[in-house]
DNA sequence: CGTATATTTGAAAGCTGTCAACACTTGTGG
DNA sequence: CCACAAGTGTTGACAGCTTTCAAATATACG
């Protein structure tokens, strides 16, 4: 037997879906195909004409700004889905490039509607997912808006952890981030620069290590403490059963 | 004849749904009910038992840190929904709270399930509404993440008077906003003494003018032309129809 | 009229960005 | 194999933006 696929992963947690639904699942994402790292998966201002689901590797979802700086608006990691509601739009307004090789499951964006028609609960779990989507995008908000530069990064970092966990990532200690400097100032909304004064702080502490293009976080419990996370915007535990049959 | 409730307004541009469904949606939001300028329509952490439909009124939609600051993650607007895949989490991760006397239609949380289950389509047309609301929280980011103060607040308040017209309002000078200062800091990440320099200068640039509680856009032109705003992310013409029927 | 909530000011401290170089790594072509 | 280019990481100094502190002034509300 195979491992399950991270978005699968995912969704049963959520209780809601029948063994029918599951199969309609894995068929949708049986078309799988490679990428390597920096390619560009979806871009800005384009029609889209498939949903990924990612199954291995790293992404970033940004928008670029009229003077050429660019915010990261998300991480996009295994489990999650790219572009889910994208056939209901004329274009993309970010773009999606990848980080690290990664993994996809795709299927035409024309299908998405079959999916409402005949599998309504498997569309509420899309729906569950944007909802989990739109939750991070909050927490991104309140990170950049209200945290100072130290506490904002490692509480970005915990994050990442976190919902490595989700879909089935369980070392405890040694996470290791496909991340370089750039990119983070990009994510934190900070400057290249004061990212590096930060990172450097951090690794002073023994918080992190680093490695040419990758991070390594060695001491979850402190980076957790000092980033006052509060996880409770992340995947629940199940679903709210609002007692109704569908 | 009635005027078209700002909802109906917005999803009839959808071009997706037919007069079936039209009806179905004007009866999940005919139980209407009012509220008064400050208070919470829903609450963080709290399971959410309605699902709302702004048809008059605004609100803000917040977090709340360990630390007491507040961000604010978006405005609620005429048009928009409150808490629309909420039957599908345990709790709510934000507050929502009037900032004028609002009037909301409703329904219970329970029948979001009916509406997938029965009105495919119109559960595809609330997924499209919840993409927008996502497009403009990635815009907030991108706002708060790189822009400076000034243009940030321009920026802001192009985004307000442009949705204020998706759903109707069609009054090209002098738009009105219910928002004060401290409403606003929270709103960009800002402390409310920098809030008041920014706001002083555009004041003085004659581009804005203050009244008690509210904010006037006298110069709109100049306002969005300081912001470099795109306008890209908010809600397209029409519908992106991929060539398929529902 | 008194209290709480907003707005306003000035000054100082502190955080973050910008500038200008330099070092290091990686990949490419000669 | 070396040289070079491109991308990334690093430093120090400095400017500038933003926050914080403290206190005064309005304004709203009961």
């Amino acid at each position: 037997m195979d491992t399950l696929s991270p978005f699968v992963y995912r969704i049963k947690k959520l209780e809601l879906l029948n063994s029918e639904d599951f199969v309609f699942a894995e068929n949708l994402i049986k078309n799988v195909g490679i990428r390597d790292s920096g390619m560009v998966i979806i871009e800005s201002g384009l029609l889209q004409e498939s949903i990924f689901f990612v199954q291995e590797g790293w992404a970033v979802r940004y928008k670029t700004l009229e003077d050429g700086n660019r915010q990261i608006v998300n991480f996009v990691l295994p489990g999650d889905i790219i572009g889910m509601f994208s056939p209901i739009f004329q274009h993309s307004e970010h773009t999606v490039e990848s980080i690290s090789p990664m993994k996809l499951g795709s299927f035409p964006a024309s299908q998405l509607i079959d999916i409402f028609r005949d599998a309504p609960r498997l569309a509420l779990a899309l729906a569950w997912m944007a909802g989990q989507d739109e939750r991070i995008l909050e927490e991104q908000i309140v990170r950049i808006g209200r945290r100072r530069s130290a506490k904002r990064m490692a509480h970005l970092f915990i994050e990442l952890y976190r919902r490595l966990r989700l879909c089935g990532y369980t070392r405890e200690q040694a996470i290791i981030l496909p991340v370089n400097q750039l990119l983070l100032s990009d994510a934190l909304g900070l400057s290249h620069i004061h990212t590096h004064r930060v990172f450097r702080e951090l690794e002073n502490h023994q918080l992190i290590e680093r490695f040419p293009g990758r991070i390594v976080l060695q001491n979850l419990a402190v980076l957790a403490s000092m980033a006052d996370f509060d996880e409770s915007y992340l995947e629940p535990i199940s679903f709210a059963k609002t007692s109704f049959a569908l």
